[in-house]
RNA sequence: AGGGCUGUAGCUCAGUUGGUUAGAGCGCUACACUGAUAAUGUAGAGGUCACCAGUUCAACUCUGGUCAGCCCUACCA
């Protein structure tokens, strides 16, 4: 027996696969079942499961899926490693928002240890969300065994990456990876600096207004500006435009354009009306100066006029001619002024980059906030403005800090946000807050400096998660030299299949052809840490690519006394077949002394017992030079705490603590006081390491500043006295608790793991920081703190995935990852949303062209976004958000699959409409359900069961089998082309096409009578054999979009041969159609001349309803001739052979072919453009219309002997039957209609018997409605009584077997009473007519 | 600002190498059909193929420009 169902539910039938599929392991065994060596390599783009799963989500793993699953029918091994991106921004960001802190509270508030545990806890939040919808949507991954980002093997894959890089060299021996120091984008908000990708994600750029200045530069008189000035007391100025009137107090230079013009104007300042000359390009006076005002006096202005007199006093001025002229520091701050800066700073400076666009073709320069302006003073020897930097003898502090506030340095603004976003909200909303630009343009008013400051409205990047401006800044940063692999990156990605086509070449082609260095740090905390230890002069450094590597370099530092002991301990030894969890190898408890534990031993005093004795000998002359070179805050608080003066506690100086130096130390109280000069500010990172550090092995570390203790003396002595008490008790219960605790030095410096004791060492922060590595020289290296950008976790995947295998390392393997990367790389196929073309994939691509001079995969598809019906990007904010379980809980995971591959393409944005979902699941799903339960009704009525071994030849069965055959296969070809062209939108299409047109409304309409008619006959059982091939085919077609349904129904095809299946070992075995074979495109199968008259003939039925309907005849009146005029014979051929079908759709006794000989036709002809277009020429128009009017005579002739002169002024040509499109006209005298060459004629006469056998018919549909409204069965045999009434005596007179034959009546009377329904057989008539089951 | 994509019926989308009636589905109107019925058929209304120019005998299609939308790139101050 075949299911029957009453109705198409959706979410039923995807509730009842998926539980199938999980009982009988359907997925597993789709893989398992192909063999491995014929892989089709996918690569799962790891999801962030820290937040919710979105509708887009469903569309991007719907492509990834079913591309995938497509691949598993036609034999391949499609193996789907899922995964999770667990690193980045923001889950720092989101964990911040929750636990109220910002990033400087990090290693204050909160260490680092426990925020990263919250990250960690943060990161897998919504995995079950994240699985259900995977389940509910159908997306087939190994969610079993995931890789993720944040697990230690995983890491030390992507170091082994990173080290990769380290050791690869440019030809000109260029590391791969470098440290530089380049002005970035920042976000003071987020505490970071941001990577390219990060800075295009949409939303960043936004149009703001900020207040804009153009300033003027006194110009100071010497022999370079001579030639500007007309007399000594001259005031001449240098008009720049900025539209971050904050970088001002940072200016170093103005940059002209060399061969710019620029002019002078004699003018008036417009804020105090002081005379003076101004210099500009010439091409932007009219930007500043209103033509209209030239020449007028210049006195006739004042202050606040709108019309500004003017003069232009001298042209012709070059910009090479004002490099090298020096002007006034604009808006000095004394503290940042150095005798270097006096003398290179402060002048003009060319640069080809300046514009005469906007602006006045001068442009500001301040170095540290801008990048051209970084480049432009770096190339032209000018000093970078900035606070001293007392430690780093490198580049000056800037003024502006890490969070975006002026230095306290600078007058009047210090301590200010430069930007006014950065304030709470609160205060920005405050009336009298104003921004810190307007107070600088309101400075510069007063100083008469200032031309013009006003409203500027641009575009402005901001940080795309605290949605703040970004600055740019100077960081100093680890970078991948992208740049010198750009040709091969480029050349690479020639050989990869883009869908679309113009994302590859165009989107990603031209990124790559302008590639720039990719910026890895990150001064994070969750994340990969760059696994790089450098000495602090940054001579020495290491990069490890390994835990063991690392294991081995922490033994070397063990020796020489740089750790207390080793986490690695003992060395890792995974099993040799690579399957051993890296994890295990890993000593986490610390009760393996080694030989940190023996030479502790020696030593007893306490003075040793902060650090190692090697160490406290390396560092000790690091300490005596401190002491030597003390600070004014340093020594001021030396003063208040030597000789136990406070409180009689006893305090060092200068004193090693593990490898860093303390300023002062009470190792009895363990508080470490530091005082911090500003330098601190300008390496927060650093300090907080040396505070974890310090904290670790049982120290409080509290700082004061220079200017408190110099300052409020008595306020600092205050404070340490209340710690100091407080330190004391906390130490005493300490130690009760732990009388072994902080007394003893070694149990601290256990480096600590938040993993179970047995579970291993954490590779992130903080504990890595706590590796100190020697160097070869044998001085302690440190490691770099930044984390690495985690597009490189993901772009690691591919390898990382799998992670290292020790012994394929060991032998030096070039690639030494574990089975089964060897069969896994690159990938076939991958698919992702197209806003990730600048992030996955370029990170793949990057670092497996670098790293191994291959693509990572071949072929791509990059889907759209999903944007809300009305075309609008989702948001939560507009509240247009479509929750993905809703959706697939109404409407089901198939009709909002298929709803999306076939409305669109994917890779064009989606606007997503359930409106659309519900036409899907109606007209394709619920079609073939429909069709499904039409053909299991009469076959369980048949007792029909498909036999494999035992089908009906094809050249045996009918037209219409084989037509409907024919299209199948037809289809089967273009959906296998489509789809292996990842097209699946034509895919889609071409199964609807079918199953709509073709399938039910011709095939199955056409072929109804067959089914319901007599016994289990050889046409019938073809018939049914037919419908189950077309339904078999059709649903694993549909596998790959529509994985739920189609298991579906073809368990129910199958259900009921399953057993004999299986015995034979027959394609139909498979317990889900996921298991299957595709089909072939099968040729033989196809007949297109087959096609193309049933094309006709379902042309021909149109035409003929269409004139019933307009003649107003039902379809159900016979009607006794249709005429086909002909132009050939083959038509005549080709229509006889569907002739039947034709009759009996259309409901015409008999066909009549109108030829030529018969007198009738008539004939028109139209040119045929196409060939005569390119022969004609411009006489085409005039040729156009001569054949328009052709007789039939001329027609004639030319289709006889097959040429025809014309002539069309004057020029002769011969026409050819091939240049006419001949077409028959409407038959004169007759009904009839016509579609290009086919025209069908109705004879529309009724007579008697035509009009009873339509009666008939109308009696038989109205009994069938009886029966049904009546819940008869379909085979349940009736009693019929009809009232005697005029209109149908006749009918039922002559027809009356038939009528009963049709209905299944046993009887059929006329009766003069009849009380059974009142039907309405017309608008004329109503009769009574019972029906009864006999 | 530059690059890419898109612009066809009220809506969602097709439209092959330029060729003379520009299509489908949905929606709307009317009629029909209904032993598949959350269907189906026929017909109707609905288009300056965004706009302007050019190439051509012929342009929705090719070229250039303009406008609009989206995405990407970009601190030109």
């Amino acid at each position: 027996m075949y299911r029957e169902f009453k109705h198409l539910n959706l979410p039923v039938i995807d509730a009842e696969i998926r539980q199938f599929w999980e009982d009988e392991k359907i997925f597993e065994r789709s893989v398992e079942q192909r063999p491995a060596e014929n892989a089709y390599v996918f690569y799962e783009g790891p999801p962030s499961a820290n937040g919710k799963p979105g509708i887009h989500h469903v569309m991007a793993r719907t492509v990834k899926d079913l591309f995938c699953r497509y691949n598993t029918l036609k034999g391949f091994r499609v193996a789907r490693k899922g995964g999770w991106d667990t690193h980045g921004l923001p889950i720092e960001l989101q964990v911040e928002k929750e636990l109220g802190i910002t990033k400087e509270d990090i290693g204050k508030k909160i260490s680092v240890e426990e925020y990263n545990a919250a990250c960690r806890s943060t990161v897998m939040r919504y995995k079950d969300l994240w699985e259900d919808k995977t389940r509910r949507m159908g997306y087939w991954a190994d969610l079993d065994n995931p890789y993720i980002t944040f697990e230690n093997s995983y890491i030390e894959t992507v170091w082994y990456m990173l080290q990769r890089l380290y050791k690869k060299q440019t030809a000109d021996g260029q590391s791969f990876l470098y440290k530089g120091f380049t002005i970035q984008p920042f976000s003071p908000a987020a505490g970071t600096g941001l990577s390219s990708h990060e800075l295009n994600m949409p939303g960043t750029y936004k149009e703001v207004t900020d207040i804009s200045a153009v300033a003027m530069f006194k110009v100071k008189r010497d022999a370079a500006s001579a030639p500007l000035f007309d007399d000594e007391n001259e005031d001449v100025r240098i008009m720049a435009w900025t539209t971050t009137p904050w970088t001002l107090p940072s200016n170093v230079a103005l940059t002209v354009g060399p061969k710019i013009e620029y002019v002078k104007v004699k003018t008036l300042s417009p804020y105090t009306g002081a005379p003076v000359s101004v210099v500009l390009a010439k091409a932007r006076v009219a930007g500043y100066f209103n033509a209209e005002d030239e020449n007028q006096p210049l006195d006739s202005f004042k202050i606040g006029d709108k019309k500004l007199p003017y003069q232009v006093v001298k042209e012709g001025i070059k910009g090479s001619a004002l490099v090298g002229v020096r002007y006034e520091q604009l808006l000095p701050t004394p503290a940042a002024s150095t005798p270097e800066l006096e003398a290179k700073g402060f002048q003009v400076i060319p640069g080809d980059w300046v514009t005469t666009e906007d602006g006045t073709g001068v442009v500001h320069t301040a170095p540290y906030f801008g990048a051209d302006d970084f480049r432009a003073c770096k190339t032209a020897g000018i000093p970078f403005i900035g606070l001293p930097n007392e430690k780093n003898s490198g580049l000056p502090f800037p003024l502006v800090d890490r969070q975006g506030k002026f230095v306290d340095e600078v007058p009047e603004f210090g301590g200010r946000y430069v930007k006014s976003e950065y304030y709470p909200i609160e205060i920005q909303k405050d009336k009298d807050f104003k921004p810190t630009d307007l107070l600088v343009g309101l400075r510069l008013k007063e100083d008469n400096k200032a031309f013009k400051i006003e409203k500027y409205k641009h575009t402005y990047p901001h940080c795309w998660r605290t949605e703040k401006p970004v600055l740019y800044y100077p960081l100093d940063s680890w970078f991948v030299r992208a740049s010198a692999a750009k040709d091969r990156l480029s050349e690479l990605n020639k050989t990869i299949n883009w869908h679309p086509e113009s994302t590859g070449t165009g989107r990603f082609g031209q990124w790559l052809d302008n590639l720039q260095d990719w910026n890895l740090s990150r001064s994070r905390y969750w994340g990969i840490p760059l696994p790089i230890w450098r000495t602090e002069d940054g001579e020495e450094e290491i990069c490890i690519g390994s835990v063991m590597e690392l294991s081995g370099e922490v033994e070397k530092a063990l020796k020489a006394g740089m750790m207390g002991s080793n986490p690695f301990n003992p060395t890792p030894n995974p099993s040799p077949s690579g399957e051993g969890d890296l994890h295990s190898g890993f000593s986490a408890n610390g009760d393996d002394l080694g030989e940190d534990g023996r030479f502790m031993e020696e030593f007893r005093g306490d003075w040793f017992k902060t650090t190692s004795p090697e160490r406290w000998a390396y560092l000790k002359e690091f300490a005596r030079g401190m002491r030597k070179n003390q600070t004014a805050g340093e020594a001021a608080m030396w003063e208040l705490l030597r000789d136990k003066q406070l409180d009689g506690v006893k305090f060092r100086r200068q004193h090693s603590i593990e490898n860093f130096i303390a300023d002062f130390v009470s190792l009895e109280h363990k508080l470490v006081v530091e005082v911090d000069g500003t330098i601190h500010d300008f390496q927060p990172e650093y300090d907080q390491i040396r505070t974890e550090l310090l904290n670790a092995v049982g120290f409080e570390v509290i700082r004061f500043k220079n200017e408190d203790i110099l300052g409020h003396k008595y306020k600092v002595l205050d404070e340490l006295r209340i710690i100091l008490k407080r330190r004391k008790k906390e130490l005493e219960t300490i130690t009760n608790q732990n009388p072994q605790g902080t007394k003893d030095f070694k149990a601290n410096t256990q480096i600590k793991s938040p993993f179970p004791q047995g579970e291993g060492f954490d590779l992130h922060r903080p504990f890595i920081d706590e590796v100190i590595l020697i160097s070869p020289s044998g001085r302690p290296m440190y490691r770099e703190t930044d984390l690495i950008d985690v597009w490189f976790d993901s772009g690691a995947m591919p390898y990382a995935q799998w992670g290292l295998d020790y012994e394929k390392l060991k032998n030096g393997d070039d690639k030494p990852f574990k089975s089964p990367f060897e069969v896994s790389y690159p990938a076939t196929f991958i698919a992702e949303g197209v806003d990730q073309t600048r992030g996955w994939f370029y990170t793949l691509h990057a670092i497996a062209g670098m790293v191994y001079d291959s693509v990572a995969f071949k072929n791509v598809v990059s889907n759209g976004l999903v944007l809300d019906k009305n075309g609008e990007k989702m948001s939560k904010s507009k509240g247009n958000v479509v929750d993905p379980f809703e959706t697939l809980s109404e409407f089901g995971a198939d009709a909002t699959r298929w709803y999306m591959m076939s409305n669109a393409n994917p890779w064009d944005n989606l606007k997503f409409d359930t409106g659309g979902i519900l036409e899907t699941r109606n007209k394709l799903f619920g079609t073939l359900y429909n069709t499904y339960n039409f053909f299991a009704l009469y076959a369980n009525l048949d007792g029909f069961k498909h036999d494999e071994f035992n089908v009906m030849p094809y050249e045996k069965r009918s037209e219409l089998d084989r037509w409907v055959i024919s299209k199948l296969y037809s289809l089967v070809a273009d959906y296998r082309a489509a789809m292996d062209d990842y097209d699946v939108t034509k895919a889609c299409r071409a199964i609807e096409d079918f199953v709509d047109e073709h399938l039910s409304n011709w095939y199955v309409r056409l072929s109804r009578r067959r089914f319901w008619k007599g016994d289990l006959n050889e046409d019938k059982t073809a018939a049914y054999q037919t419908l189950f091939e077309c339904l078999m085919v059709t649903t694993q077609l549909m596998a790959s979009v529509a994985p739920f349904f189609s298991d579906w129904m073809y368990r129910n095809l199958t259900a009921s041969i399953k057993e004999q299946a299986k015995a034979k070992n027959t394609p139909l075995r498979h317990d889900s159609v996921h298991l299957t074979d595709l089909v072939q495109p099968d040729i033989s199968k196809i007949d297109l001349a087959l096609e193309t008259r049933m094309d006709y003939a379902q042309r021909i039925c149109s035409l003929a309803f269409s004139i019933r309907k307009r003649e107003k005849i039902r379809v159900r009146q016979p009607l006794q001739k249709v005429l086909l005029p002909v132009l050939d014979e083959a038509f005549i051929t080709a229509v006889d052979e569907v002739k039947a079908l034709i009759l009996s759709e259309i409901n015409v006794k008999e066909l009549q072919y109108v030829t030529d000989s018969s007198g009738l036709l008539k004939k028109s002809a139209k040119a045929n453009f196409k060939t005569l277009g390119a022969k004609l020429g411009q006489d085409m128009k005039d040729a156009a219309g001569l054949i328009a009017n052709f007789s039939n005579e001329q027609i004639a002739s030319l289709e006889k002997t097959g040429a025809l002169e014309v002539n069309i002024k004057g020029t002769v040509y011969t026409l050819s039957p091939e240049d006419l499109v001949v077409v028959t006209e409407d038959l004169p005298g007759w009904k009839s209609a016509s579609d290009g060459s086919i025209t069908v004629a109705l004879d529309v006469n009724l007579t008697e018997e035509l009009l009873a056998e339509g009666t008939a018919r109308d009696l038989v549909n109205r009994i069938q409605n009886i029966r049904k409204d009546k819940d008869f069965n379909v085979t349940d045999r009736i009693a019929v009584r009809i009232e005697r009434h005029p209109a149908i005596v006749s009918a039922v007179e002559q027809f009356g077997a038939y009528i009963q034959d049709e209905v299944l009546a046993n009887s059929l009377v006329l009766a003069d009473l009849v009380e059974g329904e009142a039907v309405e057989l017309n608008d004329d008539v109503t009769l009574q007519i019972e029906v009864t089951v006999d």
